[in-house]
RNA sequence: GCCGAUGUAGCUCAGCUGGCUAGAGCAGCUGAUUUGUAAUCAGCAGGUCGUGGGUUCGAGUCCCUCCAUCGGCUCCA
């Protein structure tokens, strides 16, 4: 007898052999119908794998996300097979599920695919899916598993099984096709209604930038293809917030070839913006003991030296500025920090003096590789809204918490709730990577996970993501088509003030070092706006926003009494323009509302009479006719809602 | 940097297999209109078709170089 035991805790006893599939047949015959995957005792598992022994067992759907993950992971294999059928002697590598969709990645030989073939590969696709091939599990020997490989010449799959252990290795078959394969599996290709291929990229045979350069192939497979269409919806619908379409609608920047790749152009209404979120924050530091400092856009390349950056990022940065003095050579800064420590050298330090806390938007420059300027999230020339803390080893922990603090409201104000916190510790294989010593590193490490856990962060702990001087608190965000951002970072470094020779006296009478914590709340102005910009949608928070007030005078005639009451808000700190233009209504609220301005104010004849102004909101709701005094209220009031004090 | 794609007016785009002085909408300018909650009408102007080379009687269209942009990969102090 075999026990089962269901998520509720239910247990159902079986005598003869079972399956997954029909325990949902016994559950209910209609939910058997939606079942596509499961779960036994921790292990993914087809449907129809018999259940030979007593275990707990999960179902999935199409609803859940394992259920998802078993549809597109065999729907990559279908892609696999599509793949063989189009391009004789394609070899496949590895084709996973990922978070939208799945990918196969294959080394096509001499053949390429352009999109415009996406559609052949479509339809091969949903050829096989109308099949209703059953996917079916087989354990392969180690040895026959690598001659089938061998012999086709697949290097790549005969490296995945000479690393298996033999009796562990798997494939799956669907149809004609066969591939190595782990498991999870829906039961049959026919599920499987819509496909869409995305896109293809070349990407490294195991991201490792000196092998082979595989080409992979993204997808998309839906159970019904009125979900397909709704996603495609969805992606149509993520462009219109690219924050590098809106930039250019709303006029906040630009890009020059003339000027160079990857450095952004701020625009008037764009640097009004930006200036507003320095004061901003300038104003919450200052609060919190921060004092502004102001350090040169370059440094002699000792200091880089010194700091252990040209060592390391020498190589691939803008190369050394000379000078006519022979042997003289400067850098662009690419960070703040040892200028900073400079600043710190300058006096002798107690510990009573500690913490100090030096912010400065500084602007730095950085050679990143070509193909991956975006926008501006990945620029060569950006401010950062850096901050070093220097502190005793005991002020480490407040100094940290107080940091996120400062993070939070920041991320607060500006309307961001969904961000992920994300502990970046070392790699644990790789110990080279990084300098300084173990000791420090724990004692890093360890501030900054109980900081974050007494703060009650939602967090993940990445290896390997570490900055090479230290562990660090990244706050991560996604951008409008799903792509992950750094924004805020705390670092923890031990490092440079060991270089740079930092010290301040203890009460022992004493030398001691200090250690140093970077922080950029904003990460860096550029990447900020970027990603504010996609988040709202262009629809910035009132206090931040460009124009705040538009004034549409009727016609003509009340040209004056629109200059009146521009006037007025002026005197009230409302940022307002005027349209002057001879258009109708109708066209200047059209314009208005496509620039996003948050209030439109009607006056015509009525409002002059009254000596009042009629206001629209952006999106269409009508606020009636106020008068200036009021609508001034109601602003600060809407203002004071997002914008409070640290 | 690597793989693939793209580059036509300020913006968004059309221009088929190479063939008259390269088109449209929006924006701009001029004029008419003086307007009440998402596009008033008419006219005008605007492009060395990303750059440099090549093939051809003839290139926006085909080939090569470079530059930039886009989607990924690698990278991200």
């Amino acid at each position: 007898m075999i026990r089962i035991t269901l998520p509720d805790g239910s247990i159902r006893n079986y005598t003869d052999t079972i399956t997954a599939m029909d325990v949902a047949k016994d559950i209910s015959e209609g939910f058997a119908r939606n079942v596509i995957s499961a779960k036994f005792n921790d292990t993914i598992i087809e449907v129809n794998t018999p259940l030979t022994s007593d275990g707990s067992l999960t179902l999935y759907t199409w609803n859940d996300e394992e259920g998802k993950k078993a549809f597109w992971h065999s729907s990559s294999h279908v892609l696999a097979q599509a793949l063989e059928e189009l391009y004789p002697g394609v070899k496949l590598s590895i084709g996973p599920a990922i978070e939208n969709g799945f990918y196969y990645d294959v080394d096509l030989g001499d053949n390429s695919i352009s999109d415009k073939d996406f559609k052949t590969i479509e339809n091969k696709m949903l050829e096989i899916a109308r099949g209703k091939h059953d996917f079916k599990m087989k354990s392969v020997s180690k040895t026959d598993a690598l001659s089938k490989y061998k012999s086709e010449k697949n290097e790549y799959k005969v490296e995945l099984i000479e690393n298996l252990t033999d009796g562990e290795i798997t494939f799956c078959d669907h149809s004609t096709f066969t591939d190595l394969c782990r498991g999870g599996h829906i039961p049959n290709t026919g599920i499987i209604k819509a496909v869409k291929i995305l896109s293809v990229a070349g990407a490294y045979w195991r991201g490792d930038e000196n092998n082979k350069q595989l080409t992979r192939v993204y997808g998309i497979s839906f159970p019904k293809q009125k979900e397909l269409t709704e996603y495609l919806e969805l992606l149509e619908e993520a462009k219109k917030r690219d924050h590098r379409k809106l930039g250019k609608q709303l006029e906040l920047f630009t890009f020059s070839q003339k000027v160079g790749q990857g450095l952004p152009l701020w625009l008037p209404k764009g640097a009004a913006l930006r200036a507003r979120l320095e004061d901003f924050l300038k104003k919450a530091q200052q609060k919190a003991g921060y004092e502004m400092v102001v350090t040169p856009h370059i440094g002699q390349k000792e200091l880089y030296i010194t700091s252990g950056h040209y060592a390391k990022y020498g190589e691939d940065s803008f190369q050394p500025i000379k000078t006519p003095k022979e042997d003289e050579e400067f850098l662009l800064k690419p960070m703040n920090c040892p200028h900073h420590c400079e600043i710190y050298n300058n006096n002798q330090w107690s510990y009573k003096d500690l913490p100090k806390r030096f912010a400065e938007f500084g602007t730095v420059y950085r050679y990143e590789q070509s193909g991956e300027l975006h926008g501006l999230t990945r620029v060569r020339g950006f401010t950062q809204d850096d901050a070093h803390l220097f502190c005793t080893p005991d002020q480490l922990d407040q100094e940290f918490k107080n940091v996120i603090d400062l993070v939070l409201y920041v991320f607060g104000s500006l309307g961001f709730e969904n961000f992920t916190a994300q502990v970046s510790l070392r790699d644990p294989d790789n110990p080279d990577k990084y300098i300084g010593s173990t000791e420090n590193w724990e004692k890093a490490e360890q501030a900054i996970l109980t900081a974050t856990i007494d703060k009650g962060l939602d967090y993940v702990v990445e290896y390997g993501e570490a900055a090479f001087y230290g562990p660090k608190l990244d706050f991560m965000v996604k951008d409008a088509l799903g792509r992950k951002w750094q924004l805020g970072t705390i670092q923890v470094d031990y490092n440079l003030p060991e270089r740079f020779e930092l010290t301040y006296k203890g009460s022992d009478n004493e030398l001691h070092r200090p250690v140093m914590i970077h922080r950029a709340p904003f990460g860096s102005m550029e990447r900020f706006v970027a990603i504010l910009l996609e988040h709202t949608a262009g629809n910035f928070p009132l206090w931040l926003i460009p124009d705040q007030v538009i004034i549409l005078s009727i016609s003509e005639k009340y040209e004056k009494y629109a200059q009146k009451v521009l006037n007025l808000l002026e005197n009230n700190e409302i940022r307002a323009l005027v349209d002057h233009r001879s258009e109708t209504m109708g066209k200047k609220i059209r314009d208005a509302e496509m620039q996003k301005i948050p209030y439109m104010i009607i006056v015509g004849e009525n409002e002059e009479n009254e000596n009042k102004i009629s206001v629209r909101q952006h999106g269409g709701e009508d606020l009636g006719m106020i008068s200036v005094k009021e609508f001034s209220n109601l602003v600060k009031k809407e203002i004071n809602k997002t914008l409070k004090q640290f």
